[in-house]
RNA sequence: CGGGCUAUAGCGCAGUCUGGUAGCGCGUUCGUCUGGGGGACGAGAGGUCGUGAGUUCAAAUCUCGCUAGCCCGACCA
């Protein structure tokens, strides 16, 4: 892409109403405009990280088994009638009326849409189990929207629902979730730790949050150092293998890791001191195992093997995608701006033309530019006619990994330059063995 | 929903107390110089001062209402 025809609406100064580094930074690097209090626009670099996030989600769900689907944002309000939530929700749902007087609202999660569809079609254990996930806006009217796109009215949600004839095999597409989390969130470049949480009234050990540690974190959290030193690397997962799963589930969830909201200080205290530490986090995501609270209210029954019928026994999983964009920005950043984790950067690279106009560095960045495109690398071409110092700044700002920067100095010695924006290194590449050097080094 | 604050050019702000020709920086447009970390000079464009009413000869400025946004708290993916 070349930025001079792309849109990237830039700000210099911070906007007042931004508070955090990833609100401020979202809105400075054009990734964001806010449309009213905790709804936004995606601008072009937003919506290209979003969908990258999103793509990972996709493949990390479907990985591990789950099925997409899509439900509406539009919901009915008889089925909440059904399930009883219509009056349990309060004014954070949003009801509509249409034009007939039916009672309508913008979902906010989507549990009675899924048994919905599940009861219209699946009536035997044979056909279980099933999760049916999807990725779709969803809507809470929450009293006061702030942190950007960290706590929006308006959000981008994967909810996934499964389906289990019992409590066992309910268990196990809950182990099976908990580590599809794990996974993605490796994959985006985060350490999320999953947290003891809240189950509310239907009690049970089967909730968990996933927290990322950060500064601006909206909860306080008490963990195990010993949960921040274990990750699933590169191990193959294999999702039918219930007592495999479930071990990795309970080296995962074994060390003690709890918010301010389940932190128990005489457990905690039992931790060797050198072990207990506090931070703040962000939560990016959920898992729950409720049983039959939703197919006992919504009559959602299975016949068994026996032939008996029993309500279906059910979890939901969510993964707020775009709260993580603003996750991942207060995790990956320093002074000059954003340092976009590759996986889900919304360019791997860009050229960096040094001086406008002259005919052999713009040579030179059209062609490496067409080497990597036709590589099938996604990269920028800043070709504005700016001063370096703006174009450095602007693409510090935007987080992009590589910076190749193409100079007449550096040419004249048959030099480019490779620099990367986590650590500012820079490497000298030969020009002449750019198409290949250069390819490497992109796909470290 | 309780408490606090804000609204003046695309963005950041001054002007409001003490009413009298709407200003600064950045950005933007044109030109010249410049060219390895937000450059210099010159010339422009851009605002019914959130909105409605009132007071006054005269309102960005004073009074009242409304709306929107932000912060702290309670609440939440």
């Amino acid at each position: 892409m070349y930025l001079t025809k792309y849109f990237l609406p830039i700000l210099k100064e911070n906007p007042s109403e931004a508070q955090i580094t990833s609100h401020r930074l979202m809105l400075r690097s054009g990734m964001i405009k806010q449309s009213s209090a905790g709804i936004y626009s995606w601008l072009p670099l937003g919506l290209k990280v979003l969908k990258k996030i999103e793509q990972i989600v996709i493949e990390e769900q479907v990985a591990a088994g789950h099925i997409p689907i899509l439900m509406p944002t539009i919901q009915p309000a008889d089925l909440w009638k059904e399930s009883g939530r219509l009056n349990d929700y309060g004014s954070e749902m949003l009801r509509i009326e249409d034009r007939h007087g039916r009672g309508m609202l913008y979902g906010p999660t989507n549990e009675e849409l899924v048994t919905d569809i599940f009861r219209s079609h699946i009536t035997s254990y044979k056909d279980l189990p099933k999760t049916l996930f999807h990725i779709q806006w969803k809507f809470r009217d929450e009293v006061r929207p702030r942190f950007g796109v960290m706590r929006g009215r308006e959000f981008f949600m994967k909810d996934g629902y499964s389906f289990d004839m019992d409590r066992e095999s309910a268990i196990h597409s809950y182990n099976r979730h908990m580590i599809s989390y794990l996974r993605t969130y490796e994959r985006l470049g985060l350490q999320a730790i999953p947290m003891k949480a809240d189950t509310g009234p239907i009690g049970g050990d089967y909730s968990h949050e996933f927290l990322v540690l950060a500064e601006t974190g909206e909860s306080e959290v008490f963990y195990d150092k010993k949960v921040t030193d274990s990750s699933l690397g590169e191990r193959k997962i294999d999702y039918s293998d219930k007592q495999g799963i479930a071990a990795i589930v309970e080296s995962f969830t074994q060390p003690y890791a709890r918010t301010d909201e389940t932190h128990d200080q005489n457990l905690f205290n039992k931790l060797p001191p050198e072990r207990r530490l506090s931070a703040r986090g962000i939560e990016v995501g959920q898992i729950f195992y409720f049983g039959t609270k939703y197919s006992e209210s919504m009559n959602a029954e299975i016949v068994l093997p026996d032939g008996k019928r029993t309500f279906v026994e059910m979890g939901s999983h969510g993964i707020g995608v775009s709260r993580l964009v603003g996750a991942l920005i207060e995790a990956n950043h320093d002074d000059l701006g954003i340092i976009w984790p590759t996986p889900v950067a919304p360019f791997l690279a860009v050229i960096i033309n040094l001086k406008h106009g002259d005919k052999k560095t713009e040579k030179v960045c059209e062609k490496i530019y067409e080497n990597l495109v036709s590589a099938g690398l996604d990269v920028l071409y800043d070709d504005r006619d700016e001063r370096v110092g703006v174009k450095f700044a602007t693409m510090d700002l935007i987080g992009i990994p590589w910076q190749i920067i193409v100079g007449p100095r550096d040419l004249s010695e048959g030099f480019i330059e490779l620099k990367f924006r986590k650590d500012g290194k820079r490497t000298r590449i030969s020009f002449s063995d750019c198409s290949s050097e250069l390819l490497n080094a992109l796909r470290v």
